[in-house]
DNA sequence: AATGAATGAGTGTTCATTCAT
DNA sequence: AATGAATGAACACTCATTCAT
């Protein structure tokens, strides 16, 4: 039994390691030139561990992406469910996003990366991934567009499109990322607050 | 005379073609599935040809992301410019350009594919890619910094940083892009008129 | 303990196996003509292979010049060392040489390619090429200057330069391998002999 | 007649202009990486323009190999022709040849370059090259072997191996080339002297 | 649990050659 | 006499995957 449980304990610690590295070096060389072979050899493993940990490439990134979420997740929510007004809410949401592309700029590097390169071997992309179902429902209270519908609901805000704006407001929010990339310097925190007076502003009653 | 304009005119037509389907196949299929050899397939000419034609990658793709910029100029300059007041001109800006994302599709895809992923042989980044500079130096008038700035100055718009701005802005805007990828039936013009009164709004005075 | 020697011994073999087929290959066909893929055909592996044992190809270069030196002071190094005066160890330098190229022709031969024809993937020569330093240290003992610069002080040679008749005693030793490569009778061993005679005048007071 | 007799002449010029260029090309680049279509960027014209005036490859280096022995030939043989012992002609032969490595060193690098590495595209090498007969015939004269016959014949020499001291002359020659490769400094005029004395007294009575 | 060995498909690139003009 | 366009073969190299151990 004991052995049974400290091969489970190995097998989990590799697999988060392995996961770890591979964030990073995504994040620094990009999806395309993170191959399974330089991401074993910066774990200090053979490229076979890592594809008998997990299988196949694309069960890896499924690996890596689960966390990505889970780590954004662990971030974000308490945040957010710690405020009770929509409004409220929609700023803490840009505050906690902003604050984890400050902390956690590898993750959310490498989360764009694979967003925006990753196709499985049949051609399918990100959407399609097999992420842990239970991750992705925490995922969902992360949502801006109910929020949004709340908040016009109630009256807090003025009659807009919640789809509509919770579009902006991600987009802008990866303004912060982009920028930050191209210029070491941007003040991804700054940005975040400017961004919260811009859409209090702009979702105010007229 | 003839002759020589004529070689001059298979010449320009074929890396017209070439150029044109490049970007259909990186919008399609993504910047590193689209090789050089599907390219070619595409056209219906040999691997080599597109080589012969650009000399290697690289500059295929300086050739692609000029034609990218030359088409995005072409669309938003003239509206841009009609517009005299700074508001007049961001808003000018913002519809322009989700103009050109609704109309240019695959070329936007194909920009923001090439942004996101390109790499050349030495490690650079599409930023020192050789686009020809008069199209570089056209792209610069596009820019909101220069435009938010100006309204700041004359009092069209109230305190608020250009830059964080501009980055908002252009952040909300590509979103348009990534919704639109993710769901179809996303009605991109419609997204931009909400935009415009979102930023109308954000930048009045209190 | 017993598999990892023996994947050690694998290893190794192969990579012998791959040093040994591509040296016949570039004897036999000429450097640039002795591709990877033909020594790998040769072998009787995929090309891939060879690329996994050796990286690249400039260092499965690496590896052949290294064992292409090493055999050829395997050969030489006995024979110059059981001689005590320079004109003996010149003498013994000279048939050791030639026995060299009579016995380990396509050797020589591909010694002779390769440091003809050889330039990196940087523009670098032979000079240049990452052989193992120790091997590198034991081919200096054969040189020839320091040999004739101790019979010229000892007096056993008459006045000369011994980096002249250096090179002389070299470019006269290579001629046995031109020659015999054009004309497949020629005597190497015999012409040793003369060339021997020819030096042990050539360096006596008159 | 004008006008034939003008394109002929063009011809001639071209062709002569183009093998210039092909043995910088090849003493500068090497065999290998001297292609056609360098070799005609550098002429400053198309590559179907060499190969319009050579047909092939081939026949592009044997124009080459003529016009080196061509230029080797107009170099030695007035030198040796107006010795009238073997001693002399043997030392002219030296002196000649080392003065035209001193003098001509892109013609002898590139004859090098040739020799050692080209193959048809049927596998054959150098001697199977079709040069100009007549010039070939002219290159004959340059033999040492005849030269060294003829003074053991007449006693001007001790008994020696004709063939075997052409071969070593001919081999020490070739040093001054490759040492004046990898040393620059090194004096090609200098060795030729102290290469004729060492013969000198290499093939005296004893 | 971990690994070394091997592989085939795919990448961009260079090259000599052909051909219509 | 000269050329631009096109091509297929060859090149070194990278990659995810399989498999026996």
């Amino acid at each position: 039994m004991r052995s049974k449980e400290d091969a489970t304990f190995t097998e989990t610690a590799r697999r988060a390691q392995i996961v770890d590295v591979a964030i990073e070096t995504i994040a620094e060389l990009g999806y395309h030139q993170a191959s399974v072979r330089k991401i074993a050899e910066r774990v200090g493993v053979a490229m076979s561990v890592v594809l008998y940990h997990f299988g196949n490439k694309d069960d890896l990134v499924a690996a890596i992406v689960t966390e990505l979420y889970r780590s954004l997740i662990a971030i974000m929510t308490p945040d957010m469910e710690s405020e009770t007004t929509a409004r409220g809410k929609l700023s803490a949401h840009i505050r906690a996003h902003v604050q984890y592309i400050a902390t956690h700029r590898s993750h959310q590097i490498a989360l764009m990366e694979i967003g925006s390169n990753y196709r499985s071997s049949t051609g399918e992309r990100l959407h399609q991934l097999r992420v842990d179902p239970s991750v992705l429902a925490d995922m969902s209270s992360l949502e801006l567009d109910s929020i949004l519908a709340l908040g016009v609901d109630n009256g807090e805000f003025r009659s807009l499109s919640p789809s509509f704006t919770a579009t902006a407001v991600r987009g802008a929010i990866g303004g912060a990322l982009m920028r930050s990339m191209a210029d070491p310097d941007f003040d991804v925190v700054a940005y975040g607050e400017h961004l919260v007076t811009t859409f209090e502003i702009a979702t105010k009653h007229p």
